[in-house]
RNA sequence: GGCGCGGUGGCGAAGUGGCUAACGCCGCGGUCUGCAAAACCGCUAUUCGCCGGUUCAAAUCCGGCCCGCGCCUCCA
């Protein structure tokens, strides 16, 4: 089966295939560190992080690519306001980001270039770029001239014409046409600033991208992905420096994820209504909001608001009490041994452990439908839940391949459990919990129902969850 | 003004010509349980914003209308 995958510059979907055999070269755009990531800045970075693992379980060799957008107007404010040098706050903000990206789960990356180490990179590009005449000088600032390249305006599908049309003018008269964009800034005093045949200054705002992509992926990579407010004029300019530069094709897919809104509102700091991750993250489960994430598809808009959390993390509850129930079943089975002879249900489940996994694919192959992908993962739970229930002896091998493969989509692909099952790595903890649950047992025994219960209420209280079954009690945290 | 997106059960969300409109959450009933929890089973949209049209057949195609939202300016 072959991925599809819907491509902004074509508009439709098309089959992926890497321009190299087994290896995919992505790049997608990173944030500005000069503050902790918003939500915004969240879906990018898990849709993506999905699709790259997607991609890996597909046997692709992933080379993902993720900038750092480290010098720019906002981290001078940033720097400005805290009277401490640009980069130390980009510093800052970098180690927080990872962080956040590591309470959802999200994978490093191949690469986490940052602009202010590819400055001779940059200033190279557009010494190309001024060579080929795509380019001028205007009292130290240097420009790209869109009329120029005429195919400016594939990607987001608008003409010159069009946009001058609608487009507000700025007033800057240094620029030959209102379209024209900076590749180069002249500095202004007090900002930080590197020489360059123009002068001292720095790069302009799609420069860094498209040097660090080429760069690092060469031309004509497979993906280039970011947010759909991305499209214009970023990627259209990233896409007119590339190929005005190379004189080859940028990138094959791009690749953009809906926006994002807050009860109903688009996110803004002017609507009071800007959040963190970690505001959300605070409130609820980081995984939560992965699963929230990943349960619309990923270029339709999504809306956060208290109840779709709460949902996801019900949900998210759900999926690892089967992981749970899994890890129970294989270890009350022993080890490896052989699997006892396959009763009819358990071969009943085999099959449907296959067919799911496939429908499972089948969503992912089809422009990256999480949604769909879930649906199935949720089918699955049931079924192996139905069947741990409902028989006395799990089939071995049957249990062992289930636990195989709800593992590989469940968290591979999808990410959503983040460390590993089993286990408990604290023996004081495991040792305190065997004596009060042989005593609450002993208890239990004696129908002292009251002091059973008050264990069980108390333990709550501590964060504990007791549950018991026919096989005896059992816990975990909450 | 230009370009674009969306309106599916209480909430969220799949589904783009034809099996009983997925899946999750919530709610209700039941099984299990000392009670719970977890889990399982069942119920919850004859209907997919509205009105027409095409078709043997439409949530899915066409036309019109209503409503909500976004981009065109830094922004994921």
């Amino acid at each position: 089966m072959s991925i599809y995958l819907y491509n902004t510059l074509t508009g439709r979907k098309e089959e992926f295939t890497p321009s190299e055999p087994g290896r995919v070269r992505m790049y997608v755009c990173g944030p500005t560190t000069y503050n902790y990531i918003h939500l915004g800045n969240a879906r990018p970075l898990v849709v993506f992080d999905a699709l790259r693992r997607y991609l890996e379980y597909r046997n692709y060799d992933v080379i993902y690519v993720q900038n750092f957008t480290d010098i720019d107007d906002k981290v001078i404010n940033r720097a400005r306001e805290e009277g401490v040098p640009a980069l130390s706050i980009a510093e800052r903000y970098i180690e927080e980001f990872f962080r956040d990206a590591d309470a959802l789960n999200v994978k490093r990356a191949s690469l986490y270039p940052r602009v202010s180490q590819h400055i001779r990179d940059i200033i190279a590009a557009i010494e190309e770029l001024m060579r080929r005449g795509f380019a001028y000088e205007a009292g130290g600032d240097v420009y790209f001239e869109v009329e120029k390249f005429p195919a400016y305006g594939r990607l987001s599908g608008r003409t010159p014409g069009e946009m001058r049309a609608g487009a507000r003018v700025e007033v800057n008269t240094a620029k030959r046409n209102p379209l024209d964009f900076a590749l180069w800034k002249a500095a202004c005093p007090g900002e930080p600033a590197w020489d360059s045949p123009w002068g001292p200054g720095r790069p302009g705002w799609h420069i860094e991208c498209s040097t660090m992509a080429l760069k690092y992926l060469g031309t004509g990579f497979d993906i280039h992905g970011g947010g759909a407010d991305l499209i214009f004029p970023h990627h259209e300019n990233e896409i007119a420096q590339a190929e005005a530069q190379t004189g080859c094709p940028f990138a094959r897919f791009w690749l953009h994820n809906g926006f994002i809104t807050v009860n109903q509102e688009k996110m803004s700091k002017s609507k009071g209504n800007f959040f963190l991750v970690r505001d959300i993250a605070s409130r609820f489960r980081p995984l939560a909001v992965r699963l929230f994430l990943l349960s619309t598809h990923y270029r339709s808009p999504i809306d956060f608001d208290d109840a779709g959390l709460l949902a996801a993390e019900k949900g998210l509850e759900r999926l690892e009490n089967t992981r749970r129930l899994l890890n129970e079943a294989r270890c009350h089975l022993g080890g490896a041994g052989g699997s006892t002879a396959s009763s009819e249900k358990g071969a009943t489940l085999a099959g449907r452990v296959e067919e799911l996994r496939r429908e499972f694919t089948a969503a992912l192959d089809d422009d990256f439908n999480t949604a769909r992908a879930l649906a199935a993962l949720y089918d699955l739970a049931r079924e192996i839940n139905s069947y741990l229930a409902g028989t006395a002896r799990p089939d071995a091998g049957v249990v062992k391949r289930a636990a195989t493969v709800f593992e590989e989509l469940g968290e591979n692909v999808l990410g959503l459990f983040g460390r590993p099952q089993q286990q408990v790595d604290d023996a004081l903890l495991e040792g305190l919990m065997d004596l009060i649950l042989s005593i609450r047992q002993e208890a239990r025994q004696r129908k002292d129902w009251a002091t059973a219960d008050a264990i069980r209420d108390r333990l709550k209280a501590l964060g504990i969850i007791l549950e018991d079954t026919p096989r005896g009690p059992r816990w975990k945290k909450s």
